[in-house]
This record gives structure tokens, C-alpha cells and sequence, in this order.
DNA sequence: AATATAACCGAACAGGTTGTTCAGTATATA
DNA sequence: TATATACTGAACAACCTGTTCGGTTATATT
């Protein structure tokens, strides 16, 4: 790829995160965007067809990146995912994004729009449904499927959120504990 | 309250809700509204500061409806709330939701914007932190309040999203059933 | 180094949206 | 009936979007 052209698309995805930081996606202008990464506007347009495609390749670049590195470990280390219980995933994910802490998962906090959660979920979906084939002839009798992926994604996904929300003060141990004990609770009082 | 501005703004809820099954809240705009209400554009601004506004409002009116109806009840029928289990809660609420389908639930499915799934929220929020204080010793010293209420209040939302994504053609007694398969599930994966 | 190719510039443009203003008209309330 | 209040309709500036185009600059190729 030509190296102004990588150049110009870093500037857009900089300028557009750093925006991001300050307000909402939909408060954010096309003219602020090029403004900040100092192009053209006939560049910017020439890059991404609207604002939604900005936000939706930044996405697919950040979130594919981090799951398929994932996929790669799995590959790597079979044992741990196919073992191992299958929270030890979840634990794993969170390592991953811990260490990953690029100041840009800050996107994904509940302070922010919500379409980075979408997203986010969208790949989360992906890696938990090719993982949950066990325990299916017990489930599937009883429980759709797409309400159990849903399940799952969505408790994943709003303890990641929260996570965030505080910083990520804890470590992915004590988070993986409060979500083993938060499900433990739940049992506990339905 | 004067019967025209009452019918103003009766009409522009229902242009926007309208609307609102057509097409997604980012693309509706005050023309759009103003046209099917049948209205004057400074009459809109009269009524309502900007389009958030009206979406704020609309929210408001309608899930402190349903959630206030649900403390009254709670007031009436005392039993129910405080001596059962607290999944009697996410049971009635279904069922609450049943009976005041309208249309308007719709607006919760993930194809439309996720604001209104951020006010229900909100709502069942304080529902779930009025009533989470049992079993409160325990918890309390394990695991953080606001992991705890965002764990609940999460699959809570999910589950009702789950539910009216699929056009609410399950019972309540069946969705409150598989959310509790699924939290079942999730402590023999975990 | 010379040339062809491709990306960028920047200024301008039409079309659409927003939120405001204001004089005039209709409706409620006393 | 008289007064207050809500609505009308049209116009308005300010802004945003997405496109166009001739000219300029960087890159790749030879």
C-alpha cells in the first residue's frame, strides 16, 4: 500500500479515536475528523463512504485483530481451549485485552457509544459459538441455542463494559472470580 | 393542560413511533415528524428542545409507566415482592410486558437504536437495587455491588431483548424458564 | 534521472437539516 | 365577550454532507 495512503488512513483513525475521546460518534463531524488529521476533504472521502464506515472498519480492524490473535493462540496451545473449562476462554480474553490496553478499548465503555459493544459482540459471538459445542445434547433439549449464545455473549460482554467502566482496576483473576460469583449468586436467588 | 397542546404532542409520540418502525432514530428527522404529525416546525421546538429530548421523553413515558405500575402492584400485592424468590420479580415483569404490549416494545429490539434499551435499563436498574437487598451479608464482601447490579440488570435487558427480538411468541413462564436454565448452564460450564 | 501513475489539495458547490424568528390566526378559558 | 395562550407558515442563517474538478505533490517504474 502506497505510504501516503497508510499515512492518511492512520491521521483519519488517530484524529477520529482521539474525537472519540471527547464526544459522541454522532456528535462528530466530518469536518472536525479531516480538521484534526489535517487532509483534504475530497481525501477523506476518497477513504471512507461515510462517517459509519470509519467507525465500522476502525472496529473490524481493532476487534478482528485482537480475536484473531486469539484464534492464532488457540492453534498454538490447543489444550487450553479445548481442555480446559471453557471459562478459562473468558480468562483468557481478558488477559488479552489487558494487555492490549491501547487506551482505545476505552471505546468500548459505557460512557461511549454503543456501537462498539455491538461490534464487540459480534466477534465475541463468533469465538463462544464455535466453543460451545459440548455439553449440547443436555442443552438443546431444553434451551434454544441462540438464547444461550445470547446469554453468554451478553454477560461476557457487560463484564467486559464494566471492567472497563472502572479502569480496569482488577485483575482479569478477580474479574473472571466476580463473574463466577455473580452467576453463583443468581442461582442462588432464582 | 391545554386539549391542543395535549393533541400536539400525542401526535408527534406517534409520528415518531411511526417512524420510528420504519427506520432507524439517527435517520428520522423533524421534517419527517413534523410532516406525519400534521404540525408546524415551530410548533415542534415549542414542545420539545431537540429530537433527543423527544426521545428522552418518550422513554420516560414510557417505561416509568410500566415500572411504576409495577411498584404499585407491588404496594397491593405485597406477598409477591418481598417473600418470594426474586426471580417472581423478572417473572412479572414479563408478564407485565406482555399485557402492555402496544407496539412500542418493539423499540427494545436490537434492530432499533440502542438508547431505548439504555432507559429500560436504567429503570429496571432502580427496580433491581430496591430489591436486591437480600442475601446481601454474603455477597457484600465477595463481590462489588455495581458488578453485581450491572450483572442482573444485563441479563435481565438481554433476556426481554432476546424475547421480543423473537416476537414475544414464548410465555413469560417459558423465557423466565430458560433464563434460568441458562444461568444453570452457566455454573456447570464454569 | 525521467516519466507515468496515483494520491492529495482546496475551493467551491448543491442539497439537505437544524433551530430560530415573527407577524398573523385559531382556540381555550374566565 | 375579552384575554391569554397555542399554533401556523414562511422565511432565515448556520451548519453538515457528499461530490466535483483543475492543479499540485509524492511514489513507483524504467
Amino acid at each position: 500500500m502506497d505510504r501516503r495512503q497508510r499515512k492518511t488512513r492512520e491521521a483519519i483513525f488517530a484524529a477520529f479515536i482521539d474525537l472519540l475521546s471527547e464526544k459522541n460518534f454522532a456528535q462528530i463531524t466530518v469536518g472536525e475528523i479531516i480538521e484534526r488529521a489535517d487532509i483534504g476533504r475530497a481525501t477523506f472521502y476518497s477513504h471512507f463512504e461515510t462517517k459509519d464506515f470509519l467507525l465500522k472498519e476502525l472496529c473490524e480492524e481493532l476487534f478482528c485483530h485482537i480475536f484473531d490473535e486469539m484464534t492464532e493462540e488457540k492453534n498454538n496451545h490447543n489444550h487450553i481451549f479445548t481442555c480446559d473449562a471453557p471459562d478459562s476462554v473468558f480468562l483468557h480474553l481478558l488477559e488479552h485485552l489487558k494487555r492490549n490496553d491501547n487506551n482505545v478499548l476505552k471505546l468500548l465503555s459505557s460512557r461511549n457509544n454503543e456501537l462498539f459493544l455491538q461490534y464487540f459482540k459480534q466477534n465475541l459471538r463468533k469465538l463462544v459459538e464455535s466453543r460451545l459445542a459440548m455439553f449440547e445434547s443436555e442443552r438443546s433439549a431444553k434451551l434454544p441455542e441462540s438464547f444461550w449464545v445470547n446469554h453468554i455473549v451478553s454477560t461476557f460482554a457487560e463484564t467486559v463494559r464494566w471492567w472497563i467502566d472502572n479502569d480496569m482496576s482488577e485483575s482479569p483473576e478477580t474479574i473472571a472470580e466476580y463473574f463466577f460469583l455473580a452467576v453463583l449468586f443468581e442461582t442462588i436467588i432464582l
